[in-house]
DNA sequence: CTGTTAGCGCCTTCAA
DNA sequence: TTGAAGGCGCTAACAG
């Protein structure tokens, strides 16, 4: 293994010796205070790296009302949705040299129990809870003695602050683009109907459509988030209504499997129906034949926000408490428009 | 937000006042150790339930040698390797009441040395550095004051201790399954040919064709990681090797790609020919046409271990250093076995 | 400018 | 069995 180091870490009174200075000065000269003269901050700095020096941040905390950590509680990491929001909120967060918690609940709400009893004894500076659906969640309680921020999964306490995708204007924002493509003859295959994703984005699409004097061309097709689904889904929708010139799916899974089933029954993407996928997955999206059009959520940017907000109750900036719905945006690719 | 909670969070001091004894005796009841009367114990536990305490860990691991923490040092969140492994870390680490610092370098190594600096500033008890491809990464360094470990990309520093998928072991499995299947005539479509990765499943393939005095019917063939090149390039193996019974490729996306050229060309899978895939990312592989065959680097297990390891070196017991790869399975799907 | 003193919250000797 | 005292590493008052 790599070395332990033998002898224990190096404190400030190791530095204040070498330097020949008292503690306190140390300390000072250490931390860019003012009143220090320069040839004696200068004698420090050498000390410190003569033996080594690292500010111990755990005796910091101790006495600061703050740890600079944060606590990032999860609900399933295997859930693709956390990842770029962790990274976004990681990514924020590291720029000020705060350090992260990463707590993953396996769903589990005795473990989530315990994973924040372990936070708050951490003495976190703030929590931002991730889920990975964005079915509302059980509130951790408003009571905690720090800040705490829901993330994609908003809270089923209006107190609490929630940052969610607008998944009302993902849908929406869908069928415009499908609309102005040309298409008015548009169906809808979705993921599980228990989602309120799943709900959210056929309210969006049915209100563009109606704007448009339209209306889905059948009632939407629901069952799991599954290319299988997109395929078996996409195979009754292309015999029932051969008129279809355009699915609005809700996923890049189901909309792949679409995609496959289209190619099979040789009907042409997007000349003959244009394909519009939701999340914006690259993996799925940008691989696909032709390459998926879809709604994309902006999770790093939601990721980000969340951690802003953290900051802004730090300094005792709260935000109005509440599900704020984040914008999303439309990512245009071959499967709706023919490039060339 | 929530509520930032008034008054300061309870410390021993007032638990040990609200029962009316010492605050040593009400820290020697609450660690549950043995010299307490059971009825001071009690009124002990009382006291804390009432005032909610919490006990603080920042101040406990000022004075204990060790702060039950680790940091896992990632290079890039959004490989798709780090998630189980890091998700089989923080199983078991989260076990034994340790928490994760969670830090992504994004990539950048003067990013990983200020993570670094931050992780030994917070005394955190060892470190698992998580890569992202099995290409050997540079060491930290073996003076590091703290136990370290690398997980999936070893360190180049044979002092280091490494932990590793066996690649070759992996590709020698493919095959012989491939081979157990009655194929003979097997093609490898793999992909970055700069990866480690690439060169030892190649190496394992070939030793195992080998031993059944047979070789590839045609050099491996390598460019991307994706679908389109799977695509691609199985459209040219067909073309030029009719004969061919079998493809080995070098992850789940080519797979998936040969997986749509051989439909589009009308070669039956697996009757015509099997189509075997690496990583077994249950995403691609279970909805797939058919479903893919796929080998397992258990990287869930590779983080558990790692874990394991952090906690070995905490109780002194060291484990040997340098790479040490660990064993991989094969999945078994429609791809390469006709189902019934 | 520099040094002394007093904690932060907790645990651990060591007496009583 | 209990309590008083000391200290972990550092910073924030205060004095010199």
């Amino acid at each position: 293994m790599t070395a332990k180091s033998s002898k224990r870490a190096a404190t400030l009174s190791d530095v204040s010796e070498r330097a020949g200075v008292s503690l306190a000065t140390a300390s000072k000269a250490l931390n860019g205070r003012s009143d220090v003269a320069a040839r004696t901050r200068e004698r420090v700095l050498q000390a410190a790296e003569e033996v080594g020096f690292t500010p111990n941040a755990v005796a910091r905390g101790l006495t600061a009302g703050r740890t600079g950590t944060v606590g990032l509680l999860t609900s399933d990491l295997d859930g693709r949705f956390m990842i770029p929001i962790l990274m976004g909120a990681e990514d924020a967060l590291g720029a000020g040299k705060i350090d992260v918690f990463l707590c993953d609940a396996r769903g589990d709400s005795v473990r989530e129990q315990h994973h924040l009893r372990a936070l708050l004894s951490r003495r976190v500076d703030g929590i931002i809870v991730v889920g990975d659906t964005t079915n509302p969640r059980t509130s951790l309680g408003h009571e905690l003695p720090v800040p705490v921020v829901y993330a994609y999964a908003p809270s089923d306490d209006a107190r609490d602050l929630s940052l969610t995708p607008d998944n009302v204007a993902g849908g929406r924002q869908a069928i415009e683009h499908l609309l102005a493509c040309g298409r008015t003859r548009i169906a809808h295959i979705g993921g599980d109907p228990s989602y309120a994703a799943t709900r959210d984005r056929i309210v969006g699409a049915e209100q563009a459509l109606a704007a448009a004097g339209l209306e889905l061309v059948a009632p939407p097709m629901l069952s799991e988030w599954s290319e299988r689904w997109g395929r078996s889904a996409a195979a009754l929708l292309f015999e029932r209504h051969p008129e279809v010139d355009a699915v609005f799916c809700g996923s890049d899974q189901v909309a792949r499997g679409v995609l496959d089933t289209a190619r099979d029954v040789g009907r042409r993407v997007p000349e003959d129906v244009a394909v519009m996928g939701y999340d914006n997955w690259s993996l799925l999206a940008e691989n696909a034949r032709p390459e998926l059009s879809s709604v994309d959520a902006g999770l790093q940017t939601l990721g980000r926000a969340a951690a802003q907000f953290i900051f802004d109750a730090l300094d005792d900036r709260d935000a109005a408490p509440g599900v704020h719905r984040l914008p999303v945006s439309t990512v245009i690719r071959g499967s709706t428009v023919a490039f060339r």
